[in-house]
DNA sequence: CAAATCGGACGGTCAACTGC
DNA sequence: CAGTTGACCGTCCGATTTGG
């Protein structure tokens, strides 16, 4: 994932924050798409969704983390012309705030319940979580939230030891889902509060729609990460996907 | 039925441009 | 020089195809 902060695409994500008494949402349930910022090869190749930490999620299921490195990016086109920039809108400063997309209300539906009637999230849902200490680094830093803007805050997971569920994983590339592994160990999920009981490692026994992100420590898969992956190093070839034949 | 493929929508970045 | 604009390029959704 993007190490989304709470749910996934069709869920509530973290830059969402609630809607002011009588606002009602834009778009009850797709929220903007949020893209990491650099795809494994992998994940590029097959055009699926990737995540921050290396090996990526979708690697490790594929048993292919040993191969998930960062993609190379193509420097930007310099000396571009440009036209004349168009006016705005020609009333000058401000967009009516009813007009604005992200302030748009859909009509309800009859039979749909009113926004303030929507499912509770669950506290441990709804609470915020950032990583553990010590995996910053990969990370920049959370920025303090201008006014209006939604804290940011780092996903938070543990590892630990859980017994394993009856391995169905499904949903996009697993997304969301135990993937199938060694047992004992069991992939990271976020944390609606500190690790209390369960040690440096663990997951919340309570999530099961458990977003994952690797620990920098390599610690569950010992058989994967005898040695941690070299961090951006060599890879071959960055882009061979499908035909976008732009490359030079 | 699951996995792989891939077209194309979407999102982020950043240099060119504009106006103060 | 800060703010705006829009082209460029990357990500990844979701439909389709392929393979077991």
């Amino acid at each position: 994932m993007t190490v989304h902060p709470v749910g996934g695409y069709s869920s509530m994500p973290m830059h969402m924050y609630p809607f002011p008494p009588g606002l009602v949402p834009p778009q009850p349930l797709r929220s903007k798409r949020r893209q990491v910022k650099n795809a494994c090869t992998n994940c590029q190749k097959a055009c699926k969704k990737c995540d921050d930490a290396r090996p990526c999620l979708r690697c490790v299921k594929y048993g292919i983390a040993e191969e998930c490195v960062d993609s190379q990016r193509k420097e930007r086109k310099k000396g571009v012309k440009r036209g004349p920039y168009k006016k705005r809108d020609g009333k000058g400063s401000n967009v009516d705030i009813n007009d604005a997309p992200e302030q748009q209300s859909m009509p309800i539906p009859p039979g749909m319940p009113p926004p303030s009637a929507s499912p509770p999230m669950p506290p441990y849902m709804a609470a915020p979580v950032g990583y553990a200490a010590g995996f910053y680094g990969q990370f920049p830093a959370p920025t303090t939230p201008k006014p209006g803007e939604a804290p940011a805050y780092y996903p938070q997971f543990y590892i630990t030891h859980v017994p394993p569920p009856n391995h169905n994983g499904h949903g996009q590339d697993g997304e969301q889902q135990g993937y199938a592994q060694p047992a004992q160990f069991y992939p990271a999920t976020f944390l609606p509060y500190a690790p209390q009981p369960y040690g440096p490692y663990m997951v919340h026994p309570h999530r099961p729609d458990a977003q994952m992100a690797m620990a920098p420590q390599y610690a569950p898969f010992p058989q994967l990460y005898g040695k941690p992956p070299s961090a951006g190093g060599s890879h071959e070839n960055g882009r061979s996907d499908h035909a976008r034949g732009d490359d030079n």
